[in-house]
DNA sequence: CGCCTTTGACCGGCGC
DNA sequence: GCGCCGGTCAAAGGCG
């Protein structure tokens, strides 16, 4: 696993829905060129630069390796077409703009940009940003992100979690977030739009969380690691803005990754933010989500001290 | 008080 | 033209 995935829209719809496969199976074959219109915060852009596919890549792993020892594969592609000027989205009649921030946990084993020609759907229109990846990553994305829906998905026993940043009021960054059903082990997240902002440098949501208590008599998650599963990040506090120093960033990788939102759903709730626990249940049972887990949470303590800060 | 999650309803795109 | 389905809205309620 962790090749490098290259997919059109058509792939991507295979991932985000059917999931044609396992996180090894992505393999689609490249319709194309790569979007340079997608871009990231200084920091990391380098990390989504898609020049560096091939040998990039490898660089890209080196560069994770020390920070996400744990399997984290990520698979990532994007479509884009139309140019700015004549996108009828299908929601125009909300807000839309462009941003240029698009980030996301960057914990990439491998990443793969690519724009594709047809225009099947304005659905797939719109940037996107794939990626696979295991429950404890999904606590790394470094930005501050609300949810906004949820939904069955036809054909998936789990559901999927809409997310729209909430750093920034006007921007239009959103996420999906939806277990493999193929390998419940990870979770695909998809990114649409791009941050129009720069990382967020406080934390704007401690409060809040809710879980699900009026309703939801799933009668899945029993065991308190199940529930500290989160995963979508509701917030990224101790980002840097964009500004600093790449140092910076590369400091705080570990933290920013995988600590910071489990660390905040550790000292901040109880279990908040981030994969509603029916993303979690589903139909099944999730063997891996309690060992490892655990452990890495009791390992993202010691970073919650300083790292939350702000 | 502000921000969050949950959830049912609504809306629009797409396939038949 | 119709129905299905995915994505979004917005009300309700929780938490710090």
């Amino acid at each position: 696993m962790g090749e490098v995935a290259y997919m059109d829209e058509g792939d991507l719809e295979a991932i985000v829905r059917g999931y044609s496969g396992s996180g090894d199976a992505f393999s689609g074959e490249s319709s194309g060129t790569f979007s340079p219109s997608f871009c990231l915060p200084m920091e990391t852009s380098s990390f989504y630069e898609p020049e560096m596919e091939t040998s990039g890549l490898d660089e890209l792993g080196e560069l994770y390796k020390p920070f996400y020892p744990f399997s984290t594969q990520t698979i990532l592609t994007s479509s884009v077409s139309l140019p700015e000027d004549s996108k009828p989205f299908r929601d125009d009649k909300k807000q839309r703009s462009h941003g240029c921030l698009l980030s996301n946990g960057s914990r990439a084993d491998h990443i793969r940009i690519s724009e594709s020609k047809s225009k099947k759907s304005k659905k797939n229109q719109q940037k996107r940003v794939v990626e696979q990846v295991k429950e404890e990553n999904l606590l790394s994305d470094a930005w501050a992100w609300r949810k906004y829906g949820q939904k069955p998905i036809k054909g998936s026993p789990y559901p999927r979690s809409y997310y729209r940043c909430s750093s920034s009021k006007g921007c239009l960054a959103r996420k999906q977030v939806e277990r493999n059903p193929q390998n419940p082990e990870k979770f695909t997240i998809t990114y649409t739009n791009e941050h129009n902002h720069e990382l967020p440098t406080r934390r704007n949501s401690l409060a809040g969380s809710t879980r699900a208590k009026t309703s939801q008599p799933k009668p899945t998650l029993t065991k308190k690691s199940e529930k500290e599963v989160v995963s979508s990040p509701t917030s990224n506090p101790m980002i840097p803005s964009a500004d600093e120093s790449s140092v910076a960033v590369q400091e705080m990788s570990v933290a920013e990754t995988s600590t910071h939102q489990a660390a905040g759903a550790i000292e901040g709730r109880r279990l908040s933010n981030g994969l509603p626990s029916d993303l979690m249940s589903g139909s099944g049972t999730f063997p891996s989500f309690t060992g490892d887990f655990d452990e890495l949470l009791n390992s993202q303590e010691f970073f919650s001290g300083y790292l939350w800060n702000y």
